[in-house]
DNA sequence: CTATTTCCTGAAGTTAACTTGAGGTCAAGC
DNA sequence: GCTTGACCTCAAGTTAACTTCAGGAAATAG
């Protein structure tokens, strides 16, 4: 047999007992029972827990990493054409996020010279640069003679 | 008096009042009473409501907010010089998470072809790159005979 | 055969960032 | 003067991703 218990699992993964209790919970992994009711997993699993933590790694939710799993049509094993797969759409989000970033690093440089931070005018507070309807103009620090 | 209620404040920032008491709470914000114990906010707050918001949408905790203003040794006020100071320290942290993520696809490019995911060798699992004790070389997958 | 260690389940606790609710007060309109 | 809307406080609920705990059973070492 090329089981393990969840001991072993967990040891090797790098994670507690206690996550692969919770894991198997959310249904992100799942495991055979011996005669005395305790786990046993096959030892590719380890790739599977692998593959969680790595896209916890980088930034997405348990919820999106089921989903992503699922989407896979995938209940067990994650092969060659899968981890394909999956590593690309990563790789398609990483640039995106990459991108948004970069925007608002452009938008942060803009406004280190403006601060008004309105909920109206500034980009950098209008998530989809929507302008309000009582367009008064920024306020430039230098003009804000409330200060 | 320039002094506005939580109502009017929240509407202004586009937030809730149940967020105003909870930022006060957590001592992002402060208030003054009025005769019948109300709230009353003078109106730079909105910025400093405005400046926690974008914080948050650049990825900060209230708690990592919190410090930076601490840091910046205000207690009301977000003036020209703080917003300077804190705008140019979130662009370098912004710029450094970019290059954290552009790091992460590099990592994520050399995965694809192996897939290994090993806890032991895998720089994509491996967060600080160390190596484990018992290297036993990444297994790639034409390699994987287990499959 | 017994002492340990590992496992099992179910429930409760933890942090973040809020939201919702309950019960009561204050201010403003008519 | 009274009704309604805005406020106040304190407590509890919510989601994510786990951890910790309690009480009991299975596997293993000697």
């Amino acid at each position: 047999m090329s089981d393990i218990s969840v001991g072993q699992l967990a040891q090797r993964a790098g994670v507690s007992v206690a996550t692969l209790h919770f894991y198997e919970q959310k249904d992100l992994i799942h495991s055979r029972r011996n005669a005395g009711n305790q786990r046993r997993y096959n030892r590719r699993m380890l790739r599977r827990v692998a593959v969680i933590k790595t896209a916890q790694r980088l930034g997405f939710s348990l919820k999106e990493i089921a989903e992503m799993f699922r989407e896979l049509g995938d209940d067990q094993d994650i092969d060659k054409d899968n981890w394909q797969r999956l590593s690309e759409r990563w790789h398609k989000i990483l640039t995106e996020r990459i991108n948004t970033l970069e925007h608002l690093r452009d938008e942060l440089n803009t406004c280190i010279g403006c601060g008004c931070l309105s909920m109206d005018n500034c980009r950098l507070r209008n998530p989809d640069d929507t302008l309000g309807e009582q367009a008064s103009g920024p306020v430039l620090w230098e003009d804000d003679s409330q200060r």
